[in-house]
DNA sequence: TTTGTATATTGCAATATTACGATATTAGAT
DNA sequence: ATCTAATATCGTAATATTGCAATATACAAA
């Protein structure tokens, strides 16, 4: 008990749930934005910018990779975190035909 | 510690959580996909579907509607549970201007 | 090769979430 | 009035998430 039943729902359930999880912390949110917003996007300039301890934003920037939601480059010894475009559209056409197949309504 | 810091991020931020949050579950996913599916949605009729308690899924249709994506009806003993069409509309454009404003890529 | 800087990992405390049994509430049926 | 069915609430155990200090790693510069 305590931890969600995932055997019972299908996989696009579980997927759907487990993105919207990775995006569900205000923290990830602003992460995604200023990354998106910045040429050179290094660790530190996020911990800077958001406000949350240096281990906290690495935690943050790794749920994210999880979900392949950004990407990192090695440059040296900062890493240069990217979304990834491919994968970021992927996500928003998943989310946008969940919310049309779910549209219909009973009242 | 262990909350999440609400306080050092602005509104937008903390509301855009908050709803993935409330979509962050396979068990509300389902829920959502079969109330929109049907033409009299029950929480009974929900339960037997989904397969947990009838508490649990009573809990996580409070958490949906917490943020207005349903609307419950009661007729007679029973609770007519509707998607909130509007509310549903309004989410998907919020998300969907997430995932646009968020698309610029440094890499 | 030592030093400094950027990032990751570990371990842990605080808090949140998930699930459910027991119980309460509500309303129609008897 | 009492019984029954549908749903909600309470209390609680199990698990997950958040955040951070301490520490590890990796690399470039001195």
């Amino acid at each position: 008990m305590g931890s969600t039943k995932t055997q019972i729902f299908n996989n696009k359930q579980n997927e759907l749930a487990t993105i919207f999880k990775v995006l569900a912390n205000p923290a990830r949110i602003a992460i995604l934005q200023y990354i998106s917003g910045q040429k050179a996007c290094i660790c530190n300039d996020i911990v800077d910018e958001i406000g949350l301890a240096q281990p906290t934003i690495s935690q943050h920037l790794k749920e994210l990779k999880s979900i392949d939601l950004i990407k990192g480059e090695i440059d040296g010894k900062k890493i240069c975190y990217c979304i990834n475009l491919e994968k970021w559209k992927e996500i928003q056409d998943l989310l946008n035909s969940f919310f049309d197949k779910t549209t219909f309504n009973c009242c």
